[in-house]
DNA sequence: ATATCCGAGATTTTT
DNA sequence: TCTCGGATAT
């Protein structure tokens, strides 16, 4: 038998040698995904198809250089085009400039770029943005670009004050693009897409030239993404996508799970085959992650598998406070390290939201335990980063306002408001970009001899620059630093300059590195777009021995032998700002899936019975995903520090009345029996804190039931008399009393959230979203609302 | 041009 | 509680 084949199991077996036609691997978490990609590549060029013909794409730098190292083992020294999405679109974008109205040599600008863009055009054009930041409007331009709505078509909704500035904004923010040559991240999609559509002969042709296109992560394409790919397989359907709908956790940034639920549809001459058999997990882990899943609708069954051990218990503990948490947490590492049974490097802490990881930071330095945060801040994002590559950009494109803006007055040089004002009037005046405008000083009006001296230096800067551009790329960046003073600027030792000269230091050398490996000179716009599209976040290191600490969705396509999950807490996952959509808490179960199956062999999932948030104490609600595991794989316990007596919760006893939802009362009656059934007598402790465990869980089912968490569950409205009952059991307090998300009961409208607070004493009012009636404002003192607990 | 003060707002973030 | 950005003061 074919090499490749030998290691492979069936259904693994199939995907890989399935050759022309769309496929569809459904892949669950550790099934062998990438390995069925790679070897699936090998098996392609082993029978006859040429490397150039094949075209591999994923969405994160890290996924294809892994996958190119892999490829590259298989099948020494034959390259296929195998990149990022974004990469792939730079790619054809330069090639085909001219038709989407581009130069090609033009600037990718990321987020604080294409924010920075919004902020300059609403201010040149005097847009009323009704107070939306700009960060908000790119967030909405972008959501529409994903959905491929271009400036021109976009529409405003009737009632959305939001669409009708984003109407006014997104069209000037891509003129201005357009204008500077440059692109956002979606615009190498939108482009791209629009290209194919609109030209049909370059469409024909690279359909042929990509005759085997794969896509990895489908379930995480959005529309623009979907329309590529539709394009590059028309005359040669041979698309063969991979992914698992259970797994998509981007639906906020566009990605469109019909895109992978309707597959079959799209290309009805489909062979799907399904990777179910689990490498990575316990049976329990699996289990429970399989179970959890079940509860979503938008999923394509899969029936997950493994031979591996049943493996010990998930673990579900209850602490008294997020420090305890933390501290138990760091002091159960700590300890199998101490004797011997684990390594750092074995352990994972997951989070929903970044600023959780602060008590777990802070306990592991205590406990000694070596950790690394996985957190976004990239190199390439730097401001002492940015600002030198600005003057490359500027140099490499000179129609970029946006870097003539950055390296004018960086470092300072006398060049203040006034004169950039001067100078972005007479280019719009003009029709001109800055540079040329600058290059203009000495005409322009109101132009004093030392202004437009001043000016006329720092384009004497740039000419300097732009005379060794097509030296090697640490050439370049030397002559930035010495020409535009920036090196001379960080002489002081203050902290701050050090660390940046640092960075500097570093920079040059990632630049003789590059040049090493792409010798000649003239690369520095390579050089530049490898510094857009490649973010430092993959300098994650799996080779040093730490504890990994990292959010949710940071953890996908990850593994660990062993795994905490914490604050497992409604509001928290699911997090409290998922709308109403089913499809958002659809999502968040997803999350909570994708992060119980990267354990291995052990997982504990924890929640704090209180939890200091933003400076307010509050007391915590368990997610309700907790009551959709299954009890019988999981121990749950409450340790030491949850017997702390806490006061008396009115809510905090399984409520009996037998109206509602059955599957509710089942799950109730399913924890108490538990709770109650486990002490044999022996470990009374142990019985207490399942007690308390159970409890806390029958005060979620309780306030879920009830709909208290105002729309965020799908459960059903409370009827007026359970209102009423809640309600009177409610201690009456002083409108100051009343924070903003507090969860509150009213004795006619039933459970609410507050939203908004203003005033104090008898005038302090609050915006109260109910979960019957909508939004209302309520005088505190007036009314007979009360905090639910 | 820099210091500092106040208020608002505070998910996730492959590119 | 913390952090970022804008506005104001020096």
């Amino acid at each position: 038998m074919n090499h490749l084949l030998e290691s492979l199991t069936e259904p693994q077996r199939a995907a890989v040698t399935h050759h022309e036609g769309p496929l569809l691997v459904l892949a669950g978490p550790g099934s062998g995904k990438t390995r069925v990609i790679t070897h699936r590549i090998a098996y392609l060029i082993e029978s006859g198809v040429e490397p150039s013909q094949i075209l591999a794409l994923t969405f994160t730098n890290k996924a294809a250089d892994e996958m190119q190292r892999r490829v590259a083992e298989l099948a020494p020294g034959r390259r296929v085009w195998l990149s990022t999405f974004h990469r792939f679109g730079a790619m054809l974008l330069r090639r085909y400039a001219e038709y989407v109205g581009l130069e090609p040599n033009f600037t990718i600008y990321d987020t604080s770029d294409a924010r920075q863009t919004i902020k300059r055009v609403i201010e040149a054009r005097e847009i009323n943005t009704l107070n939306y930041s700009p960060d908000r409007l790119h967030e909405a331009i972008s959501a529409a670009k994903n959905k491929l709505i271009t400036a021109d078509e976009y529409q405003p909704r009737s009632g959305s004050m939001l669409s009708r500035v984003v109407a006014e904004v997104y069209p000037a923010y891509q003129a201005k693009l357009l204008a500077s040559s440059a692109v956002d991240f979606d615009d190498l999609l939108l482009h791209v897409a629009k290209l194919l559509y609109e030209h049909a002969e370059i469409r024909a042709e690279l359909d042929a030239r990509y005759r085997y296109v794969m896509v990895d992560e489908y379930q995480d394409t959005n529309r623009a993404q979907y329309v590529i790919l539709r394009a590059l397989s028309s005359d040669y359907p041979n698309l063969a996508v991979t992914g698992d709908p259970d797994q998509s956790i981007y639906g906020w940034r566009g990605a469109d799970l019909n895109n992978i639920l309707e597959f079959e549809r799209d290309y009805p001459s489909v062979k799907v085959v399904r990777l179910e058999r689990n490498y990575r997990s316990t049976k329990r882990i699996l289990r429970v992650a399989d179970e959890l899943i079940g509860h979503n609708l938008k999923r394509k069954r899969k029936d997950l598998w493994t031979e591996n051990g049943e493996g010990t218990a998930v673990r579900l503990i209850a602490y008294i406070d997020q420090d305890k948490e933390a501290t138990d947490i760091a002091e159960q590492i700590r300890a199998s390290v101490a004797e011997g049974k684990r390594q750092p490097s074995d352990y994972a802490v997951f989070y929903r939201v970044n600023a959780l990881s602060r008590s777990i930071e802070k306990a592991m330095r205590n406990a000694g335990v070596p950790f690394q945060m996985v957190r976004g801040q990239e190199f390439f994002a730097r401001k002492e980063i940015k600002d030198v590559l600005a003057y490359c950009q500027l140099v490499n494109n000179p129609r970029d306002d946006m870097a003539f803006e950055r390296t004018i007055n960086t470092p300072v040089r006398g060049i203040g408001r006034k004169t950039i004002e001067r100078l972005t009037e007479h280019a719009y005046r003009h029709g001109i970009p800055l540079l040329e405008a600058a290059r203009a000083a000495w005409q322009i009006e109101g132009f004093s001899k030392g202004t437009a001296a001043k000016v006329a230096a720092y384009v004497e800067i740039i000419d300097r620059i732009a005379a060794v551009f097509h030296g090697d790329v640490e050439e370049v960046i030397g002559t930035v630093l010495e020409a535009s003073g920036y090196k001379a600027s960080l002489g002081s030792d203050d902290e701050q300059d050090q660390n940046r000269l640092a960075n500097i230091e570093e920079l040059l050398t990632d630049a003789r590195q590059f040049d090493e490996q792409n010798p000649g000179g003239g690369q520095i716009e390579a050089y530049l777009e490898r510094s857009w599209l490649v973010n430092e976040t993959d300098n994650w290191d799996t080779e040093t021995d730490k504890v990994t600490l990292m959010t949710l969705h940071a953890a996908k396509g990850l593994e660990f032998p062993i795994v905490f999950i914490v604050a497992v807490e409604d509001g928290v996952l699911p997090h409290e700002r998922v709308g109403q959509h089913p499809d958002e808490l659809e999502e968040e179960r997803r999350l909570a899936f994708v992060g119980i199956t990267r354990a291995k062999e052990e997982l504990q999932m924890s929640y704090a019975i209180t939890r200091d948030f933003r400076g307010v104490r509050r007391r915590t609600i368990p997610s309700s995903f907790l009551m959709e595991m299954p009890r019988n794989e999981m121990e749950m316990l409450g340790g030491e520090e949850a017997f702390d007596p806490h006061p008396f919760d009115p809510w905090d006893t399984p409520s009996d009345d037998d109206e509602g939802d059955d599957s509710w009362d089942f799950q109730l009656e399913d924890v108490t029996t538990e709770s109650v059934s486990t002490g044999d007598g022996a470990d009374n402790k142990r019985q207490t804190a399942l007690g308390i465990a159970a409890a806390a869980l029958t005060t979620a089912a309780a306030l879920a039931r009830a709909g208290a968490t105002a729309g965020l569950s799908s459960s059903a409205s409370p009827s007026r008399e359970q209102a009423a009952a809640v309600h009177s059991a409610l201690p009456r307090v002083s409108p100051d009393v009343f924070k903003q998300g507090m969860i509150v009961a009213h004795p006619e409208y039933g459970p609410g959230k507050i939203v908004a607070l203003s005033g104090s004493g008898k005038n302090r009012r609050a915006t109260i979203q109910f979960a019957t009636v909508g939004q209302k404002k309520i005088i505190l003192a007036h009314s007979a609302v009360r905090p639910a607990r």
